[in-house]
DNA sequence: TATGAATGAGCTTTCATTCAT
DNA sequence: CATGAATGAAAGCTCATTCAT
């Protein structure tokens, strides 16, 4: 039951937003009582706290791993496949069409600025992507020149543009492709 | 007086989104009776629309420039001048400290997901900067290599970063500090 | 312009009731400011109460007569035809088809109970009508038996239902016929 | 509780009418919150609706029974009884003297012009009573000569008009004495 | 005769939340 | 684990009305 709340709440989130979603929603979406949120929850702002810790740390799971033992490639399709398994755990039919995932990011960027859990794990995030990159560099996989921390912050940015600049998605193949495509691109400017 | 209501609203939609904002909120922000907003606009909804054109466009005003007249480092600067002066606009001094101006993206975002008159504006916009580009790339400016549309997609994309992962601005001036060089970084990169 | 006011005011309150039409209502069928309408009337009620005046009182034109000049069914043509010129004269294309004349009654039964002085002209009237009655009793038209004020009464009643019941009208020829052919299937029982 | 809201909903209905009654009305005379009432009807009119049907059909219980198991003169009785008993359930003192009850039928008439539901039961209501007086007629109890229809109509039209032209009503039986005294007035003079 | 600016009070409705069961 | 009853506060919006021009 938690589980389904924290899933159709997220779903919520991405299609209406922080305010523009009400428990009476979430009541609707799980098909339950209001009051078993709280029963759940001590208010709104922790489930919707839950909810965004639960979905947007599964992006970074790859943390838990060693930087050395992976490349900047297999971190890139990583990351694809992150945005990927996403959608298809929120998506109603279990297949393939997401619901407003296109609005992934600015959810995050919302919640770097509420909560402050989520912008530290973001921070560590980030620094591990970097380790991958110089990781990358001394192995010789790219092309020394740029400094690790900015073709990380690129890869990021391009991620969040191709995402925030797709204004509505129907099928999650569809951004994938898209996204992978756009980070491939820049990944053949700066491969060694 | 509907200068000022555009002003606060759009102020108020920085700092706390589109559903976080209310008309009382608007009210208290221009100190007038509730009822008047509804004399100049039409409803919530389209006072929104008309505050977010008023700021947004003032991004694009290059539009009405000739692409070939432009260089690509001017038109860099030109954007960073943008958002400076829409943040000097937005403060309540006139001088320097800006509004939430942090969230002046998710804020776009938002814009080109429910108006389709901003989405319009906006790839009318991306289109001028990549012919900038383009004639940036023949006149020996820019590096041959990259498609032109690649290179306007990852300035867009940096200057989107730059914002969207800087999470409280107290001064304006640091802000574009910030984009400025994270641009011209990019820029030295493919400069010829 | 005050003509104006009030014809298009009794046509909101027949299509819309007392409660139920506001003055921007009035301001829109005008075509004018809102602020004419109190140029020309103290305040709202005064408005309401001077509309249904003009055109309740229309009705009851015929006491300006002499009721011994006039016969029963003289009478009940008057009446029909009253109520037909009232129509056309609130009808947009001046020929035939009524704004919710359906409703005049309920809106003349909130007359009487909200205004005294709508309600004196009725009662002046029906007396008038008692009148016209026994004149043709003792004239010969109608038949002795029945008091002339019950007569009246049951004429007064089947005009209201025939129009109280008649949920929507688009053609005013069509409910004139069924309030002309209910009242002389009544005086056909009553004839001498 | 649900039964209280209809309960103090209709009497407000008869005392202002649709428009004139709020919710913030309703909330007062039930004594509780306004979200209470949101609790059990989905919106305001759903409300009306559900007022107005509770009350409304009271008046036609008598349809459940079989039209040639009832005299003409036993169904008169009924109606001036039931216009009773709605009365009694509506005092506040739950003896005689009831709230604005002689605005039933301006109420009624909006109901079937508002509702298809109410007109419809009005018709079945209508085509009962068209049977009573076919019986009365073969069984010589009223004289032929008039259709049954219109006998009906007059006896309709006679009820509504007496409460109609009643203005104010402070004592129940005193409303139910004018009618059934006209009723029976009009009753005698079809009687075989 | 005509208008736009401005307002306080009220409207219907939704909000997050609590409590007894 | 689950619910229906109940609430105060606030949402967006419309109301009748006034005033300066």
């Amino acid at each position: 039951m938690k589980e389904k709340i924290l899933r159709e709440t997220f779903k919520l989130l991405l299609k209406k937003g922080f305010d523009g979603t009400s428990i009476t929603d979430i009541q609707n979406a799980i098909g339950m009582s209001r009051t078993l949120v709280y029963h759940y929850f001590k208010n709104k702002d922790a489930l919707l706290l839950a909810a965004c810790k639960t979905y947007f740390f599964l992006r970074y799971a790859s943390i838990s791993q060693d930087a050395c033992s992976i490349t900047c490639l297999q971190h890139i399709e990583h990351t694809v496949s992150a945005i990927g398994r996403i959608s298809m755990e929120l998506s109603d039919d279990g297949k393939s069409s997401p619901p407003s995932i296109e609005n992934y990011n600015i959810l995050f960027y919302q919640c770097i600025r509420r909560y402050p859990e989520v912008r530290k794990y973001m921070l560590d995030y980030f620094r591990f992507f970097t380790q991958v990159i110089e990781n990358a560099i001394e192995r010789g996989e790219i092309k020394r020149g740029l400094p690790a921390e900015t073709i990380g912050k690129y890869f990021l940015y391009i991620f969040d543009g191709a995402i925030n600049y797709t204004v509505q998605v129907s099928d999650c193949e569809h951004l994938c492709g898209i996204i992978r495509r756009e980070l491939l691109t820049f990944y053949s400017t700066i491969k060694a």
